[in-house]
Parts: structure tokens; C-alpha cells; sequence
DNA sequence: CAGTATCCTAGCCGATACTG
DNA sequence: CAGTATCGGCTAGGATACTG
């Protein structure tokens, strides 16, 4: 049947719709959230302190969409103190897989990007003070 | 080196960095971008007519971005009338690879989501109207 | 064709306060 | 601890008009 495996993901009639999917998973903060719920079963406040930088909102948020999709089950514990913890449904654990390349991705080509920018940054300047002379 | 693969992704000390280089390319557009042209040089409102839904001032800031981080050239080849293209650098090729596994995910879950979507909604119908009772 | 320049607004998201 | 509720600022980003 013709492989196609990189090509087609433009032509594939489910393409439009998957934009639905990525523009949920490719937010600010489920990508995050995933990647540490990949490495074990986590409760609120560790996710909180382990993400960085997300609001307690922010978490909830993220989280409430995850577990709607079916990617994150809520399993409480106990109600008084609370004690709930959120682990990967099958379904986020292959999630993380999918994900794991990219990540990767970002972390090896940190400095190249960082070099790029610089370059792209300096002849911008340069431009500039050209145009001010 | 000590391989670290998948669990350290967290330990990593440039993981902090690299969530820079991921908001940059997680975003609602550059994933498109990146992916329409994988399938080859394209010109401006090619891609704008391809990517769909992206207005032109959304296209123009994420090629710019994607320049200036080395991912994507821009060449002239005519300046009147207008002729442009885009095409994606080695490092851009890279990151296409890195990103495929995601948008197939995307592709081949989206009725796995669909359905929990549907699950969580009626659960959560069904408690609003127990409350109304 | 391939942009730039402006204006304008929906909604994202942080801060803060409160609760079981 | 694990949230919910509310308010408000900010900005991403669409619509529109103009240009080389």
C-alpha cells in the first residue's frame, strides 16, 4: 500500500483534525507535565515544585485536560488530608514516548540554536546602526 | 558519557534551557511550518494556502523565528515581482524527524481522545444535573 | 507576491483569597 | 494538601489597510 510515512502526514484526511490534538498536547505547560509523569506516579504539589514555574491554576488546568483525554488518571487516596496522585492512563504513557524524540531534540541542539540566534541577533544590530549612520 | 535516555531527561542540567528552545517550537504554528516543509521547498503563500487557518502576519513572525534559530533559509530568487523561498536548513531537518512521531500520535490517537473526551463530558453532565436535583 | 504597519480584542494566565 | 473562585493585566494574534 504504498508506504508513506512522512510524506502523507500532510495528505492524511485526518490531518485537520489532529491539529485538535497537537494544539492540546504542544501547549505551554502538558508537555511538561507529561515528561515528569513519565518518570512515576506524582501528587499535586510535586508535580507543582518539579514542573517549575507553573501556577497552582496553571496545574489544574493542565491536568483537568489531561485526564479528559484520557491521558491521566486522578486516583484519590485519601480525601482528609488530601492525598491524590496522577499517574499515565496507556494511552499518556505512549504519549511520552511520542514525545521523548523532540525533548531529546531540544536538549542536543540547545547551543546550535543559542549560535544561531546570536548570529541572526548580531546582523540585525548591524543593520540597524547602518541604517542610523 | 553514562547514557541517560529517557529518565534523566528530567535530571538534565540544560532540561531548564531547553524548555526555551521547546516553547519555541511547541507553539500553535512552528509544528505546522516546520512539517509543510518537510515536504519540500515552499513559497510564502504556498505554505500560507497549505498550513490553513494561519493569517499572514502569524506566518511572517513564526518563519522569522524559525530563521533566526537556524532552522529554516530564506532565499530570494526574485525581488520583483516577489519570489521567495523557504526551505528548511539541516538542523531543520532534524527537528522534522524529531517532531514526525508526535503528529503521527496525534493522527493515530485522535479517536482514542475523541472518546474519552465523550466519557469525561457525560460523567461530568451527569454530576451537574444531580446537583440541579 | 510577500510582506509591513496599526489597531483592537478574546482569552490566557498569574496573583490573591478562600475551602474541605 | 489539593484544590476552587474571582479579578485584572497583558499579549497573542486576527482584521484591515497599505507598499515595494
Amino acid at each position: 500500500m504504498s508506504e508513506m510515512v512522512d510524506h502523507s502526514v500532510c495528505g492524511n484526511p485526518n490531518a485537520a483534525r489532529a491539529r485538535e490534538v497537537l494544539d492540546l498536547v504542544a501547549d505551554k505547560w502538558s508537555l511538561y507535565v507529561i515528561a515528569k509523569l513519565g518518570d512515576g506516579e506524582q501528587r499535586f504539589t510535586e508535580l507543582k515544585r518539579s514542573v517549575g514555574g507553573i501556577s497552582q491554576r496553571m496545574l489544574t488546568v493542565t491536568l483537568r485536560g489531561l485526564e479528559r483525554d484520557g491521558l491521566v488518571t486522578r486516583t484519590i487516596y485519601s480525601a482528609m488530608p488530601p492525598n491524590i496522585a496522577y499517574r499515565l492512563t496507556p494511552l499518556g504513557a505512549t504519549l511520552v514516548d511520542a514525545t521523548t524524540p523532540l525533548v531529546m531534540w531540544a536538549i542536543e541542539n540547545l547551543s546550535s540554536i543559542d549560535a544561531a540566534r546570536g548570529r541572526y541577533d548580531d546582523d540585525h544590530v548591524k543593520e540597524v546602526r547602518e541604517l542610523n549612520r
